[in-house]
DNA sequence: CGCTAATCTAGAACAAGTTTCAGGATTGCC
DNA sequence: GGCAATCCTGAAACTTGTTCTAGATTAGCG
């Protein structure tokens, strides 16, 4: 499978069509840093990339594809800037939510874009969930990276994990609508990452 | 401060104004029963109210404003529903994952309207944050509720509620979505209500 | 090169949310 | 009952996401 879905169909794209693909990244990335959800129109993206309304579609079939495979693409870099700069903290609780606020730190320098982003990826209904889902399973890397290689999470860790990525995309959503101020999300990630390092209790699944 | 937010301004309604905004509510649900957030059309809308379309605005700003407000109409008679038959379980955390979990099933029923409602709430900006915050403050008090009336919560209790909204809004997006099954849903559910049986560890607000 | 299929472009057209406006109906108040 | 303020109606207009069409361009291939 590959990284991302292939936008017109299965064919290894060709050199022009990359960069057509780039320059549309791009274009999103751009216009959602200046304006958020609602100024990336696209009309303008298809101008700001040079391509055609209708080869736009092709390439993304909605303005939510669009912007979930945008986030798709700065999540790749973030988890590539982690790999260079990983967590330091001993605790891998703890180095989950560095991670977290970190990429928090990363969406507050550019609240437009994160808006623009994860209003898509909440507002993604089923015929989206392809891409979607590649999203999630990146973040999911990305906080099991975090956790440290040390042993295989138990099977109450991975249930965390998703309780995990529940939390920290509904804590941004209050966020980015003014309701929930920054050491508020702080606190609900530090919550919720104490999931990884309780006993269990409720659940059969013990270490 | 009133249970919801007054449509358009500040005095009491009139009696022929409150029936015009329920039967906006009650159109707005009995199209979204029927097919969800694209089915609910403010034309379609106002003409099931039979209410101009100009008048559906100034009732509800927005379509988003709207919806919200039919989950909060929505939320308001569960919670009369939980008051004529609390939970039963013995233990408080058990009680809020089978008070959610009711929900839950509630909105299987109608998976339509839980689509309308739950995407508007979480595509929300903070032009309706007032209304989300209503909506918010309801569930929070449904939870609290649950938990029973035993002592007063503790701070971190109160952290773990705000994070038990959270990933109840985000759980039934990704179930709504089509990508967890119902049984992902209540394990998501009840593996964050163990946060409210935790030993405190972070924080330094212990009972 | 010349052919064919797929792709791309420009632009019109359509759909649904939102705004606006002129005029009629209701309401509050004296 | 009459007056002013407000509200409501009906319809058109505007915006932006999405679809469609007809004609270039490009890619792959003999």
């Amino acid at each position: 499978m590959a990284t991302h879905a292939e936008p017109p169909s299965s064919p290894p794209l060709t050199v022009r069509q990359e960069a057509r693909r780039r320059r549309i990244l791009d274009a999103s990335t751009e216009l959602a840093r200046r304006g958020g959800f609602d100024a990336v129109q696209m009309r303008e993206v298809a101008e700001l990339s040079q391509v055609a309304l209708g080869t736009l579609y092709r390439y993304f079939p909605s303005k939510v594809h669009l912007l979930v495979a945008t986030m798709h693409d700065q999540l790749q870099r973030m988890h590539e800037d982690l790999h260079r700069h990983p967590p330091s903290q001993p605790d891998p609780s703890a180095r989950v939510a560095g991670t977290l606020m970190r990429a928090f730190r990363a969406m507050r320098r550019d609240h437009h874009l994160a808006d623009a982003m994860v209003r898509a990826l909440t507002f993604a209904d089923s015929s989206v969930s392809a891409e979607v889902d590649a999203v999630s399973r990146l973040t999911t890397t990305i906080i099991l990276d975090a956790m440290g290689p040390d042993s295989a999470p138990t099977a109450r860790q991975l249930s965390a994990v998703r309780v995990i990525e529940h939390t920290w995309h509904a804590a941004l959503i209050t966020w980015l609508s003014g309701r929930a101020s920054i050491a508020q999300v702080q606190i609900d990630i530090e919550t919720v990452c104490t999931l990884l390092t309780t006993p269990k209790r409720g659940p059969r699944s013990g270490a």
